[in-house]
DNA sequence: TGGAATCCCAACAAGTTTAGTCGGAATTCT
DNA sequence: AGAATTCCGACTAAACTTGTTGGGATTCCA
């Protein structure tokens, strides 16, 4: 796998995450439905999702009209905490992970490269933080009725995504 | 490999980039005593030299007394430069990489996850290239001066790195 | 001119990770 | 009872990572 490129764990954990939010407040949604619309291995996303509940983002009910739910509104769950889950967390390097720097590498304290690795963390964190589930529903019904939901700059604006008023967001 | 974690190619790239602007000016260094200051494998920084070299990013001189050298100066090589060239293209998801967006994903026109991964990409990218060798080494040498080289808040500070006044940089 | 120092190149390999598949057990609704 | 679900663990083929190995080509210096 490439540096910073998401495995398939983290692009369908997405997705399947945003098909919840698209159905929040509906009761629980079976993982066939969801693997359906979004086009992955129902078998697989099992084992995602089996790590976002152990994690706390979803609930599940079992059996007959059973299936997944977010526990919380998708204002409050963000791609950043998504993505923690399924990919691990975001460290550049051992030095900046948890726990002892110095047991990563020895010369962690002298080391300016890690400060160039702790600065991008953080501002990874920072954006995948600043986006919610629901800043991705709202912006897909603007990308639907209008070529940009924000402005005219076409499709590979980003200007919206959690930069729009009125948005809610985790404020850290 | 886990997301946004760098491989050894590219951690032991810039450490080896990192020794070169070190000694910029002084002639070719060879890559055996780079090696052994940066404690790595020489046949194995062999091969990652082999890439920044066809990249343009260093100048090798064959038999004795040859090496390697920086092709340009220390403040217009990024870390962005270094990691792009070992570690690929910073791309979170296919459908944000050079090329068409629609032939890597069919609905990439519609999808505001996108947008998420573009974002995340250019801000990447943004951190990696305002850090240039010069800013590493001067930092390291604020470093063994004081704590920290530009203030008081101890060895996790980042502030420096790019952000002092009169560090050259690139301005894209 | 000979040899030492160096870069250059290609092949190989053990271990790990990825991206799933497969089969079945447990639970719950109707 | 039967159908729809989640839950769990084992398995696997392919790719990637992190080097190692071996030898060839070039250049400097004594």
């Amino acid at each position: 796998m490439r540096f910073v490129r998401l495995s398939t764990r983290g692009k369908y954990g997405v997705r399947a995450m945003y098909d919840l939010a698209l159905h929040y407040g509906e009761g629980p949604v079976p993982l066939k439905a969801t693997a359906e619309r979004q086009m992955v291995s129902e078998h697989y996303l099992e084992q995602l999702m089996a790590g976002l509940r152990r994690a706390g983002l979803v609930t599940s009910s079992r059996g007959a009209q059973g299936g997944y739910e977010l526990t919380r509104s998708p204002a409050d769950i963000t791609i950043g905490d998504i993505v923690r889950v399924l990919e691990g967390p975001i460290d550049p390097a051992e030095c900046v992970a948890e726990g002892d720097p110095v047991e990563a590498c020895e010369r962690a304290d002298e080391c300016t490269m890690r400060l160039v690795w702790k600065k991008l963390k953080d501002c990874i964190n920072r954006v995948l933080d600043s986006i919610s589930l629901k800043d991705l529903c709202d912006e897909t019904a603007a990308l639907m009725s209008d070529s940009c939901g924000s402005c005219r700059a076409g499709p590979d604006c980003t200007r919206g995504l959690g930069e729009r008023a009125g948005t809610a967001r985790r404020t850290p």
